[in-house]
DNA sequence: CGCTCTTTTGATCGGAGTCAAAGTCGGTGG
DNA sequence: CCACCGACTTTGACTCCGATCAAAAGAGCG
């Protein structure tokens, strides 16, 4: 677990941000990262804190972090997985308001931190950018008032499958269908909204209908399919 | 119920948008409502449906409209209601898909059709309304995401005095504590996520509490402190 | 004035949360 | 190298919130 992780170049960050932010040029990206403040977090190091001032967002270089909430009683709702190219925290930094939610790795990631001042700037004076951003967070808000309706009218299998088959979009399956992710059963029930045991009871319901297998945390996904149709239910 | 209203004047309307849209210039507001397609609307009408192409957005005169989701077994999800000074609809404009909600009336309301073209135009040359309508975005993504939490950990009871809190800031209540705003048990129920049965139980509970008052639709609310204690929970 | 939609109350059922305990895995240090 | 420890996973038993079904009472509207 001990790799050494080389941070990235100036070059490298600026063509990954560019793969997913194609309308800011050179004299921008040069102000978005000219301190080249990259920074090496390991597996559950917290990036920013619910309630806490936040004064500036962050661009995932490499790596996965959670975005959740923390409820009344102290129980995570995970918002979102975020990854390479993600940039996460704007939203604060736009509302200019204490951060809503918190982030932590899920593993080793490399982001880099922009200030708010730069971000507010660039969003004002690029009109181009700004539009990609609106794009960005209508998506968001898009998914987010869907996750909405399906959490309040779906069963926790329709969810768990519905957030299986959206984790396998995302970060994919390799040559032997094991899922690109690692996450512990209990981020599984954060993110679907429920509770541990359930999510481990319905695993094994899937796994007697041959639709996964697990070893520790590789989920080996034997048939994708299946699982989207369980959590469509429409 | 047949009062006989009268549409906007242009200058009423360009009064209103400006209320909520601070940042377009005369040229910009004769763009968008040089035609005066307003429109009104009865309670009950729809405005635009989820699946369906939609080719513009609409801006709220007057009234109040749902905003909602049809799941699996058709049962609907409130995601928000709008009211005067907002706009309705820019979300899948901007994305460019299918309406991923419907809207429909509430109360008669008097609604503006804006055409995609001139809303991305003015998106793409105006920073400053750019900047307004990623704010707005912005804070309608921390209330989804708040409502994801609140909906997967609080109980029936502490979302429903949630909703009530809500509606009583957003609509307010007379001289008389009844709450401005007229919706049925149904809908409630929808904004809540549960079923109409259960809104009906725990309004009876707050009643023999001392909370509520009801007559027919009309909510009088004794103790807004009260709720806001029930809703929070933390 | 009757018809339909909404509201209310009651009874029942089941999904999913909680509590408890046993089993497993991986890492650390002797 | 192996034994131990703590964290995570799994399974079982029990409980209860809230959904569903059913039916009566009330309200709004043509």
């Amino acid at each position: 677990m001990k790799k050494n992780v080389d941070l990235p170049s100036y070059e490298e960050v600026i063509e990954t941000f560019k793969k997913s932010f194609n309308q800011v040029n050179d004299e921008e990206l040069n102000q978005l990262f000219f301190n080249n403040n990259s920074k090496l977090y390991t597996r559950g190091e917290d990036i920013y804190h619910q309630g806490r001032r936040i004064n500036g967002c962050y661009f995932i270089y490499s790596g996965v972090v959670k975005v959740f909430q923390t409820g009344g009683e102290g129980k995570e709702q995970i918002i979102r997985f975020a990854r390479k190219g993600d940039l996460i925290g704007f939203r604060s930094v736009i509302n200019q308001e204490l951060a809503c939610t918190s982030a932590k790795t899920v593993d080793n990631a490399i982001l880099y931190y922009i200030p708010s001042s730069i971000l507010i700037k660039l969003l004002k004076t690029n009109p181009e950018f700004s539009y990609q951003i609106i794009r960005l967070v209508c998506k968001e808000l898009g998914e987010s008032n869907c996750y909405i309706t399906d959490i309040a009218q779906k069963t926790v299998k329709e969810r768990l499958a519905e957030i299986l088959t959206m984790l396998i979009s995302d970060f994919g399956l390799d040559d032997d269908k094991v899922l690109q992710i690692t996450i512990t059963r209990e981020e599984l029930a954060n993110m679907v909204g429920t509770a541990t045991e359930s999510v481990i009871r319905l695993l094994s319901e899937f796994k007697t209908e041959k639709i996964i297998e697990t070893k520790g945390r590789k989920l080996r996904i034997l048939n994708p399919r299946i699982l989207s149709e369980i959590a469509k239910s429409y």
